[in-house]
DNA sequence: CTGAAAGCGCTTACAG
DNA sequence: CTGAAAGCGCTTACAG
C-alpha cells in the first residue's frame, strides 16, 4: 500500500488536481465548483484515507505551521512544564512545535538554531544561552519571528517574556527579614546571565538597603559545571562558615543540593537554618519539612510568549507589548 | 535578505544547479567536477550562507531524517529523561527527533500519529496506550517503521522495547518477604495495559507462591483519573485497613501519591512502614528516610529503541531480536 | 567534465 | 464552473 496523493484522487474522481485542491481546502464555495463534483472528490478522498503531504504544502506555501522551541533542558521539570503548555496553546493555534535542548551550551544552541532554520520553522521561541547574541540577530535580521523566554539578551532588541526576577528574590528576601533571620546567605550560580544577576542583585540590593539590624550579605557562587558532590561540600561549609540562620537558593535546582546538604549536616528546618528557594518544585511540597518557595508563573509565560510569537507572525508587525516580565508569586510554606 | 537557495548559487557560480548539488553534496569526485569549479561554488555558497532547504530536500528524497516520538507525558521526569537519550542517540545517527505527549488519551494518540504521519516522519518510537492497537497497524501495513516502548500490544507482532516489569517487581516484593514483612500492600492504577497487568501479576505471584507464613495479598487499584486527594484518601485507608506493613507502589506517581499518605498518617518509615516503589524518582533519594526503590534502565532502553528502528528504517528487513525486555535494578535504601 | 530536464506533491494565478 | 501550467527548492538519471 502506498498513500494516495492528490493526483491518485483527482485521477479516481476523473477532475484536475487542482480541483481536488479547491474543494480539500474548503475554496469548493470560492471557486464555485458544483456540489456534485465537489461531494464526489471528498468522498473519494475520504475513502482511499488521502492526506495531504505536508513537506509539500509547505514547500509550496512556504509555511510549515511549525513552531521551533529552544529551552535549556526538556528533562528539567520546569522547562518541561513550560513546553507542554507552549504546545498546548500553540496547538490550539494551529501550530505544532518541536522542542530542543542546549543544556546551555551556546555551541549546541547555535547549531540547533540552524537546524530549525533549514527546517523552515515559522517562528522561534527561545531560552537563550550565553553568547548566542549574534545568532539571534541573524534571526531578527532575516525577518524570521523570534520570542526570548525566561531571559533575555540586553544587547539586543527583542520581544521576551520572564517572571520578574528582581521581584521575586526581594519578597523573598523582604520575607525572610521580617521573619526575623538576620544571617540570610544567598547561593546562586556562576552563569553570566541576565536572569541570575537580577536575582543576585536583588539579593544585594535588598539586604543592604533594608536596616541596619541586617549586618551583611553572604554570597556563594557556585560554577555551573560542577559536579553535585562538590556542590554539596561547599554549601556544607558556607552554611557552617557563615553561621547562616536562613538560606536563599537561586534556583530549584540549587535548591535541591542545598537540601542534600542541610541532611547531610543534620540540621533542623527552620529551626537551625530557613530555607527558601526561588523556582518551586514538587520535592518542595513532598519534603519535610515543607519549603517555602518563588513560584514563576509558568503557565502565563508559556502563552504569553506564544501569543506574542504568533502576533509577530501574522501581523508582520511589532504587537503592543512585547516586552513582558511577570511577577512571581510567594508560597509560604513550613521552612521559612 | 532573504535566503539563498541553490538556483542563486549556481547563478553566481556561473553554473548550473546540478553542478552546485553535487558539489555541496560532497559528490564532486563522484561526478568528476574539476577541482577549480567545486572549489569555486563550495566557496561562493560559503560565503552567501546557503544551506538547503531541508523541506524541499525531504520532498525529493522522500527521507525526512526525522523520527517520530510519541510518549505519555514530557513533563513526567521518566519520559523527559527517555526523550533526552533518544534525542542524543538519534543525532549521533544523523536523525532528529520530534516528540509528542498522548496523556494516554488514546484520540490524542491517534491524531499525534496522523499528523506525525503527514510529516512524513522516516519512523516511529511509540509509548502506545490504550485502543491504539488499529492506527499502529495501520502503520505497520503501510511499511512504516515502529518500535513500542514502555509498553507493548499483545495482539500486534511489533518491535518493542521496554523493562522487565515481572521481574522487577517479583524482585521488590521478595526483598520484602526475605526482610520479614508479612502484610505487604500493593498499589497500581487501573490502566489495563500490559506494563500493569504484569506488574500486578508478578506481585500477586509472588505473595501466593512464596511461603506460607504470607497469609494474603492487599491490593489497592486507583483510578487513572482520580483526583490526588482522593488517592491518597484511599491510600490512607487501605494502609489502616489491612494494617500493613508494608507497601510497595507500581508507578513513582504512585510513589508520591503514598508518600504523601505516609506523611498526613504520621506514620514513621520504615518502623510502621516499609515503602518500596517501582520506577525511581530524584525524591526518593532526597526523602528522608531515602526510598528503595526498582530502577529502571532507561538509558538503554533509548538506545536500544533508536537502534532497532534503524535497523529497520535502513536495513528495510528485520534485524535479528527486536522484541527486548530488560532487567531492572533494585536500589536499596533505609525504607525497607 | 557539465548542463538541461524531469519530478517529489502540492497551491494558485491564469485562461477559457 | 474547471483545467493546464508554473513554481516552491531541491536531486538525479540522462545526454553529450
Amino acid at each position: 500500500m502506498k498513500k494516495a496523493s492528490l493526483k491518485d484522487i483527482a485521477k479516481l474522481a476523473g477532475v484536475s488536481t487542482s480541483t481536488v485542491s479547491f474543494v480539500l481546502n474548503g475554496k469548493a464555495d470560492i471557486m464555485r465548483i458544483s456540489k456534485p463534483i465537489a461531494e464526489k472528490v471528498a468522498a473519494i478522498a475520504k475513502k482511499s484515507g488521502y492526506h495531504p503531504n505536508q513537506l509539500a504544502v509547505s514547500l509550496r506555501t512556504g509555511q510549515s505551521k511549525i513552531i521551533g522551541l529552544l529551552l535549556e533542558d526538556i528533562s528539567n521539570n520546569f522547562f518541561a512544564t513550560l513546553a507542554k503548555f507552549i504546545e498546548d496553546e500553540a496547538n490550539d493555534c494551529g501550530y505544532k512545535v518541536v522542542y530542543c535542548s542546549t543544556e546551555n551550551d551556546s555551541e549546541k544552541a547555535k547549531s540547533l538554531i540552524q537546524m530549525l532554520s533549514h527546517q523552515q520553522v515559522d517562528g522561534f521561541i527561545i531560552v537563550p544561552t550565553d553568547n548566542i547574541d549574534k545568532d539571534i540577530q541573524q534571526l531578527i535580521d532575516y525577518r524570521r519571528p523570534v520570542v526570548l523566554m525566561d531571559r533575555f539578551l540586553p544587547s539586543i532588541n527583542t520581544p521576551y517574556v520572564l517572571v520578574n526576577n528582581f521581584e521575586g528574590i526581594k519578597t523573598g528576601t523582604i520575607h525572610l527579614i521580617e521573619k526575623g533571620y538576620r544571617k540570610i546567605g544567598f547561593v546562586t550560580v556562576d552563569l553570566d546571565m541576565i536572569q541570575m544577576q537580577k536575582r543576585e542583585e536583588a539579593y544585594m540590593q535588598t539586604i543592604h538597603g533594608h536596616s541596619k539590624s541586617i549586618k551583611r550579605s553572604f554570597l556563594l557562587k557556585l560554577p555551573y559545571k560542577e559536579s553535585p558532590t562538590a556542590s554539596i561540600k561547599k554549601i556544607r561549609s558556607f552554611i557552617r562558615e557563615s553561621s547562616l540562620d536562613a538560606i536563599f537558593f537561586a534556583t530549584n535546582y540549587l535548591g535541591l543540593l542545598g537540601l542534600e546538604s542541610i541532611k547531610q549536616s543534620k540540621l533542623k528546618i527552620p529551626t537551625d537554618l530557613a530555607v527558601i528557594c526561588f523556582d518551586d518544585h514538587d520535592i518542595f511540597r513532598l519534603h519535610t519539612p515543607e519549603i517555602t518557595a518563588i513560584r514563576q508563573p509558568i503557565k502565563e509565560i508559556a502563552k504569553t510568549a506564544v501569543q506574542i510569537l504568533l502576533a509577530q507572525m501574522e501581523n508582520k508587525k511589532r504587537p503592543g507589548k512585547t516586552q513582558v516580565e511577570i511577577l512571581p508569586q510567594l508560597i509560604l510554606r513550613a521552612s521559612t
